[in-house]
DNA sequence: CTGAAAGCGCTAACAG
DNA sequence: CTGTTAGCGCTTTCAG
């Protein structure tokens, strides 16, 4: 175990002088100069090197590793109004499925040459906002965000943007511009199907709020829609609300058996909350499924570790991000794209439910 | 379970033409315009909001709210030479450790107005240097990489680039610039003299090949130094190299007892490896850690959940990310900033070692 | 406190 | 195949 412990710098500091980064840069025009051309056939030899000889390519190339010249992408992407960056706006960037969806979009765009401009919207339409305002500063060639629920300005603002847009991990009604997901509302109606078809009654459901979470009401949606299907009543009392944590799913399990009249099936909405549900119960002697079922949503790696293995959606998160900056790149290419693309989901049976 | 549908879109394309971005786009010079002031004034009245009259900003204000501009950064770059860009690379976002770090680091950055932009290494040092050599050329005031394994490129690019350069998770003796981490080796010599100490001569040992990777290394040479130490012989058949996975620690397990003698002990500097080299000795009906002692690495979530609970090493995660992004802004702000900072780290003992 | 002129480093458009 | 001329939209510098 050891403390913080900080060396001094050795090297003096440059003081606030230098903060302006091209400053010592080596320039196109004395890439240019080095090797006896000029500017605009430096720009053809590193864009379109089949325009330009053998020759004065190679004369290039040796300047620019001369020089180590790094083109400068801002006066770039002003003289050609056109930039390489995709914006990607998630909520969290630790909660697995968006770094999931991250990792996806990422992948597909370092491969065809963009960069990816990271916001972190920390689950708050209003932050989301002020981090589209900014991003599209950058003049992005397109945005990827995750879910439905933006405020009003952030819908206007993408749309003055004229840039490809992709909303992922669900399927709204009127998608900004694109949308790539699945439907949160047959997902979580079909979880709850189940469960009643074993014969449970008495439903509880965990979720985040919905009241700022577009999937979480959809989840809610879907599982009221199913209860009233099979003529079960909605009870508000079998309803919780928590952050996500396995913790949060222990304690969850305490409140519902608190009821008066306990639920005999839970339907989490996050692993998290199934894994620590499961674990609780099977410390208080309640034997899964036997006494309860608990279904879980994700299909995170916890739930196949759970003992017994949890039953659960699995979402296609990784793909979902890559379709995104797919449906991005195909636009930016003139392609026609799909304004709703659904991915789909698949219930995974296990042994808890 | 649903399918792949996809909705063509009613909306038609826009084709080509319309790959520019800045296009239709309101220009300073038009709210400049609007307002009846020059584009100068708007620039002021934005960024230096005191140094104009309270009634020019209004004017102002209100040109741009009904234009709805929004400022392009691009150029606002070129004319300054000076972007809020912060360039992070990381070599998996959806792993765990490294996703804590870029929440940490973009926290910490966009709370300071700055952008991460983002690259993804998949733990090449190859792809790295691409990487690096693409971000630079937007003109990051700073960049954020991981571990200290890079091309000789890659440390001349940055050293050239005269931005501040922080590399996290690792203590280097060379610095590129700036470092913000905790000792691998120490820490791994730690965990190893603690099962030493348990009374352990046979210490197995996992990791991801120390080639290309300077944290394994670093863990390994941990290793050797505390068996050294305790004049135990380093045996290589217990040094087993794997990819991280629940999965991978189920089968290390079986390679380690298929040898002639097998270890009593496994220090597995993942817990991944840990959690799932535990449940498969559980299942063999092999007792942890009376039969065998595990301990794991990283103290992820998993670690606290096992049965028996992973010992482990707990390094400050997001702690690293954020301090990295502060040691960038300091160096920014011409504060004075330590070369090196070790954030430490904790051995954290449950049962499994 | 406000403005005019000049230019950031590159690329588009047109010529040769 | 190569070069010249003009900006991209903003900020810097220097005047007023």
């Amino acid at each position: 175990m050891t403390g913080p412990i900080e060396t001094m710098a050795k090297t003096t500091q440059e003081g606030k002088s230098r903060q302006r980064t091209a400053a010592a840069q080596v320039s196109m025009a004395e890439v240019a100069r080095h090797a006896g051309v000029s500017s605009i056939t430096v720009s053809r030899a590193l864009h379109h090197p089949d325009k330009v000889t053998a020759k004065t390519r190679e004369a290039v190339d040796r300047a620019i590793n001369e020089l180590g010249y790094v083109p400068n992408l801002v006066a770039g992407s002003l003289a050609s109004t056109r930039t390489r960056i995709i914006s990607v706006i998630v909520p969290y960037i630790t909660h697995g499925v968006f770094a999931d969806a991250l990792q996806g979009a990422a992948d597909i765009l370092e491969e065809a040459h963009f960069c990816v401009l990271l916001g972190n919207s920390q689950g708050a339409a209003e932050r989301e906002e002020s981090i589209v305002r900014t991003l599209l500063g950058h003049r992005p060639a397109g945005v990827i965000l995750q879910g439905a629920n933006h405020t009003a300005a952030t819908r206007r603002l993408l749309s003055k943007a004229r840039v490809p847009v992709v909303e992922m991990g669900t399927l709204p009604a009127e998608p900004i511009d694109m949308a790539v997901g699945y439907s949160n509302r047959a997902a979580s109606r079909e979880m709850t199907r189940r469960l009643l078809a074993s014969g449970h009654r008495r439903i509880g459901f965990v979720c985040v709020p919905p009241e700022r979470n577009d999937r979480a009401a959809e989840r809610l949606a879907g599982y009221r829609e199913a209860l009233a299907e099979a003529g079960v009543a909605f009870d508000p009392a079998l309803v919780r609300h928590a952050p996500f944590s396995i913790e949060e799913g222990r304690e969850a399990l305490g409140v519902f058996l608190a009821l008066a009249e306990p639920p005999d099936a839970v339907f989490c909405t996050s692993d998290l909350w199934a894994y620590g549900m499961i674990a609780e119960a099977t410390r208080r002697g309640i034997e899964v499924p036997r006494d309860l079922a608990v279904a879980g949503f994700n299909d995170q790696s916890m739930a196949a570790e759970s003992v017994p293995g949890i039953t659960t959606i699995r979402v296609p998160r990784y793909e979902i991000g890559r379709r995104a900056g797919e449906q991005i790149l195909a636009r930016l290419a003139g392609e026609p794209t799909a304004r709703i693309v659904d991915l789909g989901y698949e219930l995974v049976a296990r042994d808890s439910a």
